[in-house]
DNA sequence: TCCTTTATATTTCCAGTGGAAATATTGGTG
DNA sequence: CACCAATATTTCCACTGGAAATATAAAGGA
């Protein structure tokens, strides 16, 4: 009659991901807390323990789960709108992510409850970090440094990237269309991007 | 004999945010609990409620003094470094305070932990967002939007240093020193920011 | 099959947190 | 002096993450 649950769950570790992520964009990363996510399985809140260690593991798992779906929404700007240059896609899929699960996104760069030294999230990170740097225009600088040209431009265009999203997500700038707001550096001279039309 | 200390504290309020960022420094943000701060001030964890209300508005008055403290940083890089263009030297100014100050720099941007609608706080990063504005190019920008290009200019130099400090404050990117990576669009055409030699 | 081992989940307990509510102390003002 | 308002304390509560011991079940070996 009642359907007893068994004892052991099965697939508790992508259970609790899952749980982790609804709770995250239902509730808020506030109260993404371990006795939460716990009790949305329907499991004691000293389960997780097994799986994760304690609640920086799930919450690390969670980001890492976080990166992934960042990559894919800058990969689908980039094959989903031809017209414009990738690198604008790629701009535009980094906030346009950062601005559909503003919960994950702040949790996924919170050095307190995440450890950046985990091999997996590391890994989902630097594959985020591989689509912007794909699309990163050679830019002409003024002088020449130490550093590599294609260093700096990659590091500028991800910085002026996260800075704004992170910027409109708090409130302190309205939020515009990345596109009406930054410059497309691939437009500059010595640009190697390749450009639709 | 022993001092006895009077049940009025006298400049409690002072005393807190004082206290507040004293901790902040020596032990980090995850240790500044309400109960920390008035035990340093030697004052019971129920103190703060009528000056501040409660913790968040204790956290919102120590992030307004860090405002403060973040447009003296670029007031001071400006003057103090006459060679490069005012441009370079605020975001400079920018960058150190992270650096200097990280822990106190991750409350002042934190929607979580402080109140944006405060009065006294958004005065205060109103002053250091002005400093940035003083200082910000005019851009010549490839196509023409709704958009005042000044505005344009603005939000991206913001972006582009916030972006960075908030990058090197998480581990993500190096430490460079700021001049290395970032171009200074000062010195694009159609600049108007005076600059010295 | 039975027994042991290992993985998984629960129960219980504890120190820590912020806050509400009632109380105590003091300074200021009539 | 008497009263009031401001300030600080005490007590209590719900909530948090984690440690430790226990319970349950699955897997492997005789």
């Amino acid at each position: 009659m009642t359907e007893k649950k068994p004892y052991h769950h099965g697939g508790l570790k992508d259970a609790l991901i899952a749980a982790g992520i609804d709770i995250l964009e239902s509730r808020g990363l506030d109260h993404l807390s371990l006795r939460a996510i716990a009790a949305q399985v329907g499991v004691s809140h000293t389960a997780p323990k097994n799986h994760f260690g304690n609640l920086r593991g799930l919450l690390t798992a969670i980001a890492t789960t976080g990166f992934h779906r960042h990559a894919d929404f800058m990969r689908q700007g980039i094959l989903g709108d031809e017209r414009k240059s990738h690198q604008i896609a790629a701009m535009r899929g980094y906030v346009r992510f950062a601005q559909t699960h503003p919960q994950l996104f702040r949790l996924m760069f919170s050095a307190s409850l995440c450890n950046f030294d985990d091999p997996a999230l590391s890994a989902a990170s630097d594959e985020s970090y591989g689509v912007l740097r794909g699309v990163a225009a050679r830019l002409d600088w003024d002088k020449a440094t130490a550093l590599d040209a294609d260093l700096r431009s990659e590091v500028m265009l991800w910085s002026i990237v996260h800075g704004y999203a992170t910027l409109a997500l708090a409130g302190m700038v309205p939020p515009y269309e990345i596109a009406e707001i930054m410059p497309d550096f691939g437009y500059l001279p010595g640009s190697s991007v390749t450009q639709a039309s």
